[in-house]
DNA sequence: TTGGTTGCAAAAAGTTTGCATCGTG
DNA sequence: CACGATGCAAACTTTTTGCAACCAA
């Protein structure tokens, strides 16, 4: 967790960086590979825990989709995501809704804090393949 | 995938049995934790065999909730889920929304095919740990 | 009888962790 | 110079799979 100073480290500093760069939500083995072409000594392990050292901070976002590997985002704005039920990659949408009425509805349960609107379909390199 | 017959083998309707009749939404290790009480040379390969079967066949849902596990549901009909952010855990929500504003921005999109709308919270045991 | 299913064990996939060393602040 | 971070490897968790024996239809 933040018990003490993060340290801008090397590491660290480019994997913000490329997770940044990037459009798409890498998994913490894809931001792996494309960091070792600037970093070719970090290990996987480092990888893991600035993935989650960062999204403890708030600096990028550890996604809350489904799927087997969590996946992240350099971008923290508010914005939803399509998840290809096919290959699993996720893309972002940018649109805006009007869930008042689920709002309405469930925030002011005692067992419900939050919700997540999640989307799905085939991402355009799956759609080819068909 | 459903390529024969589906042969209804002891296993496969116990599993059955005793999903249908939890409330929650075990994981695949807890089914067979529970299973195992009536037939005790089951083996865990076998029932994420069966899951698996049964989900593609409809029988059952797999859950497409985030975690690290997957979940699985013996209640086909449409509701909702709550799912414990502290133990990950799974609650039924049966609540009616109002979510056509979100079906007709998104659907006519063809990269979209639908959505899922999963709650999250804390679940009772949980709130009383705290 | 036959082809789907089982138990077992090994392997795969994804993630976490212990430890000696390193390097940022 | 202290303490957080790193690289490496081992361990761990969850899920999948190969195979010979088994059993439901």
């Amino acid at each position: 967790m933040l018990s003490g100073q993060l340290k801008l480290t090397k590491q660290r500093k480019v994997i913000l960086e490329e997770l940044r760069k990037l459009k798409t939500h890498p998994s913490a083995d894809e931001i792996y590979h494309i960091v070792r072409e600037r970093l070719p000594r970090i290990s996987l392990g480092t990888v893991y825990r600035n993935l989650e050292i960062l999204s403890d901070a708030g600096v990028i976002l550890k996604l809350d989709t489904a799927g087997s590997q969590k996946r992240f985002d350099g971008d923290t704005s508010r914005h939803y995501h399509i998840r290809c039920t096919q290959c699993g990659s996720i893309r972002d949408l940018h649109v805006e809704f009007d869930l008042s009425a689920v709002e309405e509805k469930t925030l002011p349960m005692k067992n419900i804090s939050g919700f997540h609107l999640e989307f799905y379909g085939l991402c355009e390199s799956c759609q080819e393949k068909i």
